[in-house]
DNA sequence: ATGAAAGCGCTAACAC
DNA sequence: GTGTTAGCGCTTTCAT
């Protein structure tokens, strides 16, 4: 069990033939049909010993030499919340698929967190990026970009033209708080993020212009909280909308729809009765116990597949005619109850 | 923006010295105490020269050199598992804070996938690795692992001595069984996956002994079923339970308590009343409906902090005395009921 | 205190 | 058809 990699000179002196020779076939993969330069005997040799020393090539040598590094860096929120996990689970497949190296990255929604694994990224030499910006990530993201290394933007698009893979959040804002006005509830308020994010804004329109085009409630009746909101913070909004006479909550995030049930049952409301529910993502819990309320279902694989794809073309392909592709997916709202 | 990244020629170019100058005062991080070789001046204006052309240093350059990569590979069974993501998003964190790059790759218990990943890991070069073993994996981890590539097992131990991190996994089902037979459980009957893995056969030998100590019920009451069972057969699983009137479940995995809790919600059932449930690790769903169980916690935090730990020690340190340390942690048993 | 030179492994251009 | 050469960017003797 030798601690040493094979190489292309050890195999060109097994054979007897030069380094370049060993590469160069190595390289070309020996298309049976097209008969190369390569008199096929000596490709046979070749590639005979390179599986028999168990040859794999080095890949620093071979970044160094030629600039392309097979690894692509993914940035988002937070690798460990379910709905990046998921997308990040996706990605790694694709990629390995097309032989590339992932890195991830989890921001926290934190900018200096966010530029500071850019930087890292960009130093340990990335063919691309995908990437979830933050508050206040736009400027990094605009200059690295403009070091000429390929940006997608996954989840949330920013004031700048990028390729992006989104969902329409305002379709789904708009067709959830539409479905629980069907339901008959009137009085509907909108929990959200105090963040300026592109997607967060996006659901807040749609759940307004869904309230005007029926009349109903007030259609600006957004409580924006904080990211990292304390239950004590959440407990006392469900006891104010309960004051309010709130009929029905729409979460904008699945983090904040698990704080607010929390928050609900523990106070012993029951949903959809005191409470109706709409919120995005799936949810274990929605599954465990079959509570009846509506979600935004996102299409992970497509969307993490589309951003793989975006992202290959802009590096393989010589593709940046039409640069700045962006693709807006559309939402699916599930009735939990529908099913039941 | 130049496309072209700067490097120590260019500084050495600024600056009027030579690249291996230039290079000697990157690499020896300029301790101001410590007077080296170097005439201040001149380290000052690299330093400058370094700062002002935003330089930093090839890494394909620098592994080729010196055949280290600064990057490990994690090996694990889906990193969109909740478990696994949480352990994976501490190590990201960890492996950035000593500098590192990680590479991910999710088995699915998939021991092909396994070792695909693995060779690839190989390839690519990595400093070391970190793996959750699946049925079956063994021989390729050993097979790596006698390359002189360092590896640290998670999760789970396999048939050879490597150092790993696990939980106390025989504690663990004990004191689950403990505690539901201290409740008044009598027939309490396990689920668990039919896998051949040393936590799950741990936590088995767990819940067996506490019910022999207990001398209450049938200590062999385990059901074993396969990783990708139907909800068809979860459900049938339960309704042979409640047939056979099976007081409470011991779930081997968050999953499988999942799965479980699903079909007995549905069928009606409650929670604690008809079925006593314990299981392992935390879920959302036990915070938005708090559902009276027991879970076993497992410290991700620590068990993610120790591995890599234990990794930076085989890889920076030349400590390959003690080379194969075990860590076994505690599990902590919560009963979602004593805080409510 | 600094520079020159060699070489990590690979590949592309250019001989022969 | 095949071999030679040079060089990617960095580090590390060894000389000065």
């Amino acid at each position: 069990m030798g601690r040493k990699k094979t190489t292309v000179k050890d195999i060109a002196k097994e054979v007897g033939v030069s380094p370049a020779l060993v590469s160069f076939v190595m390289c070309n993969t020996y298309n049976s049909n097209s008969h190369y330069r390569i008199k096929p005997e000596t490709a046979r040799m070749i590639l005979d010993a390179a599986k028999r020393l168990n040859y794999s090539p080095n890949t620093s040598a071979r970044a160094l030499k030629s600039g392309k590094y097979n690894t692509i860096g993914v940035i988002l929120s937070d690798i460990s919340n379910a709905f990046f996990s998921e997308i990040a689970r996706v990605i790694e497949d694709e990629a390995y698929k097309h032989n590339y190296f992932v890195l991830f990255g989890s921001t926290d929604e934190d900018s200096c967190k966010f530029s500071q694994i850019l930087k890292v990224f960009e130093n340990k030499g990335v063919d691309a990026l995908i990437v979830v910006p933050c508050v206040g990530s736009d400027e990094c993201i605009i200059n690295t970009g403009s070091h000429g290394i390929p940006i997608i933007l996954l989840d949330r698009k920013i004031s700048a033209p990028f390729p992006s893979v989104t969902l329409d959040n305002t379709q789904a804002g708009y067709d959830l708080t539409a479905r629980l006005l069907d339901k008959g509830y009137r009085k509907i308020r909108m929990v959200s993020y105090d963040m300026e994010l592109s997607n967060i804004r996006d659901r807040e329109a749609g759940y307004s212009k869904a309230m005007r085009d029926h009349g109903a409630g007030d259609s600006d009746d957004i409580r924006r909280i904080s990211h990292n909101a304390s239950p004590d913070t959440v407990d006392s909004m469900i006891e104010e909308a309960r004051k309010d006479a709130v009929e029905a909550f729409v979460f904008a995030t699945n983090t904040l729809a698990v704080k607010g049930m929390t928050s609900i049952f523990k106070k012993g409301y029951h949903v959809p009765s005191d409470f109706g529910i709409a919120c995005f993502d799936k949810n274990d819990a929605f599954d465990i116990y079959p509570t009846d309320l509506l979600y935004a279902r996102q299409p992970v694989v497509e969307i993490a597949k589309h951003s793989m794809q975006i992202l290959l073309e802009a590096v393989d392909g010589a593709t940046d005619n039409d640069a700045c592709r962006q693709i807006v997916l559309s939402p699916e709202i599930i009735d939990t109850n529908a099913g039941a």
